[in-house]
DNA sequence: AATCTTCTTTAGAATAATTATAAACAACGA
DNA sequence: TCGTTGTTTATAATTATTCTAAAGAAGATT
């Protein structure tokens, strides 16, 4: 149970100001035992849900992109129409239900390490993933 | 130097009549030395400039789709706001160039084999991607 | 070859996710 | 409290993709 003063603190050293708004995403992203995968427009019902009060969309975007800017959101390269977010923004791989439409995450030791041999001029690795398809 | 008659017969045997579209899509799909990645809009503009004829922008993506559908196209997992195509369809991992917006193909031996070490009940793996992302 | 059926192409409309706009509002610092 | 700056919001704009339905082309049947 993270208190709300804690996330008005982080907003704050992150130089984004502590509204309303920003502290309710917080609450409904950062507030639970496990991480979790989300689109925007699971976030947005979300809040509604669990706070009661409504965030406007434009607002829900924003601060998505806000966090994502400041590492608090990575986001999950898939196929799909939506552009899926993780609170886990730790190096990991997932699994994608493509039928579900769902994530799943995957330990590390799961996959094992994943040494690239292949290097290009004048570019450098930002990230590795797998993704793992599932079907019935 | 694949010749107009093959992809005609290949058409067919894929229960997709040779249309003149077809064709050039074929033509500028298929016809070259290496397997290449493209977006919908790129093969689109492509078309003009390798046969000088015009295709409808539906007709490509239902052309795309098709050829997909077949299995001679792979779709690639990017967060991008267009989708991507592979020629190549065979299993391999790809680096992208976020700032250029470019897909490189990995060989397999360049990222070794991976093993997933778990599985989800009644689910089974249809694919295995890597997506290296590369920064300058 | 003429006819019929089915598939394909096409322009344009519709959809849907995302981004931009700009006015009202709220947080902050002085 | 006041002025500044950052934020929220409704709404419009943008953009990739899909849908629609009419016209056209391919294949099959005579
Ligand atoms: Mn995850
Ligand atoms: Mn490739
Ligand atoms: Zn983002
Ligand atoms: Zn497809």
């Amino acid at each position: 149970m993270t208190s709300k003063q804690e996330f008005i603190e982080k907003l704050r050293n992150s130089s984004l100001r502590p509204t309303k708004q920003r502290i309710n995403i917080c609450e409904v992203l950062f507030n639970r035992d496990k991480t979790f995968h989300f689109t925007i427009n699971d976030l947005f019902n979300l809040i509604k849900d669990k706070t009661g009060e409504k965030v406007s969309l434009a607002t829900v975007y924003n601060t998505v992109h806000a966090f994502h800017k400041k590492g608090y959101l990575k986001e999950i390269p898939i196929n799909s129409n939506q552009t899926y977010f993780d609170t886990n923004v730790t190096d990991h791989h997932h699994f994608f239900d493509v039928k579900e439409e769902r994530l799943i995450d995957l330990k590390n030791e799961d996959v094992g390490p994943i040494e690239i041999q292949k290097s290009i001029p004048g570019k450098k690795i930002k990230s590795v993933e797998v993704l793992v398809k599932l079907e019935d």
